[in-house]
DNA sequence: AAATTAATGTTACACTTTTCACAATAAAGA
DNA sequence: TCTTTATTGTGAAAAGTGTAACATTAATTT
């Protein structure tokens, strides 16, 4: 079978590549060249475009073009996806802003949040819901996933009535494991883990301070 | 030697419950609770725990709040880490209304734009300076750690300026693979990506619609 | 005090992911 | 056309990570 995690991922940074590069005018690639750009070794390219049965030219290395045509379909890319926003907060509005989603056939197309303050908001490019409405408004749209930017503390209520409501993919920004049902996808992405983490290889590197001072 | 990354994380989260088991009133915990807490296994629990020379009672599990100084220990929180925030657009914005890093250790003490119209910006916990400004900042405030958000075309051209002054951790927003030299650590946030793998591995699972429909 | 029990701590196994080595092959050159 | 060459494609080895089994031990019970 295919659908591994980390190739999917190694994917889509191919596929930021191969846009750069087919915008400079390239026309085809070699797995080193995508290599060097993407952080990943030449057979591991070459690995990943082989396991999802993309074949390159035996001594042209790969079309650009078709390349990318073949990610787009391994990502569905002919249908929108829309994905609502929970949690209209400091993050839920930065990516409620966020024009790069467009792109790549992914839409905001509504949020979500407790604070009847937030309903009126203007300046959001899409209207700010009570959570009442949002089973509702879920099932009408046939909305498959949700981004959750919500408090800690109400993130797995959140994600029951949102799992309740036929939500299948939750991008949960909350530090919190939230228990769900096995078919349910959760991307957890907790900024403070990530900084907390980094700081702490960092520090274990070395020298913390500049010099040797101290 | 210790420090694997997987750990690390997994750290963060068992400290998490731990912090939340405490507030409750709790003294010690099993390996099995925390683990179903965290949604990991419990032996793996308790490796992690051996790894970090962390011991818990043979019968009575482990004391909530030795587990707890331990692992701030682990994560050098009896010193506050100072972080710049580089790049005050929505994401930059957010991260810096954040009101959770305090409570670990982590402040963010000034951040940094190229547009002067945000320099005068109100409503920030922090200064926004001048990029200029930057290199002679992060010398005399010894500043290890530096959030970017800046927008793609600029990713690789800011790193560098913060490798330069002197920055050893990066969290990097943008979808680019930095290039650095080996002694520089780089997390790497790419929400788009996370959404958009969410999202593959949603319509993996199913039936993308609610129903069998289409 | 001895036996039982319920937890930890650790060693061995299994699985996943990456790297390495090299076979296969199409293009370029002689 | 034959040889060389530069690249892809892949099977095997290695490294990394998680799981399972079990040995260990301190508290509890008898």
């Amino acid at each position: 079978m295919i659908s591994a995690n980390r190739n999917i991922r190694r994917l889509l940074r191919y596929r930021n590549s191969l846009c750069k590069m087919q915008e400079l005018g390239f026309e085809t690639v070699y797995s080193y060249n995508l290599g060097r750009e993407t952080g990943v070794s030449p057979e591991q390219v070459r690995k990943d475009f082989s396991q999802f049965g993309i074949k390159g030219n035996k001594k042209g290395g790969y079309n650009i073009n078709e390349l990318l045509i073949t990610i787009r379909e391994i990502f569905r890319k002919d249908e929108l996806q829309k994905v609502i926003v929970v949690g209209v907060g400091n993050i839920g509005n930065a990516i409620l802003q966020y024009k790069g989603f467009q792109k790549n056939m992914i839409e905001i197309v509504a949020s979500f949040d407790i604070d009847p303050t937030k309903y009126k908001k203007k300046k959001l490019p899409v209207p700010v819901y009570s959570l009442d409405k949002l089973p509702k408004f879920v099932v009408e749209h046939k909305i498959n996933t949700a981004i959750m930017t919500v408090p800690e503390r109400v993130a797995q209520d959140v994600a029951d009535l949102l799992i309740e409501a036929g939500i299948k993919g939750i991008m949960n920004f909350a530090p919190t494991v939230l228990k769900v049902p096995p078919h349910i996808h959760i991307v957890n992405i907790c900024i403070g883990h990530e900084l907390e983490s980094l700081i702490y290889h960092s520090l274990q590197m070395g020298n913390n301070g500049r010099g040797k001072g101290s």
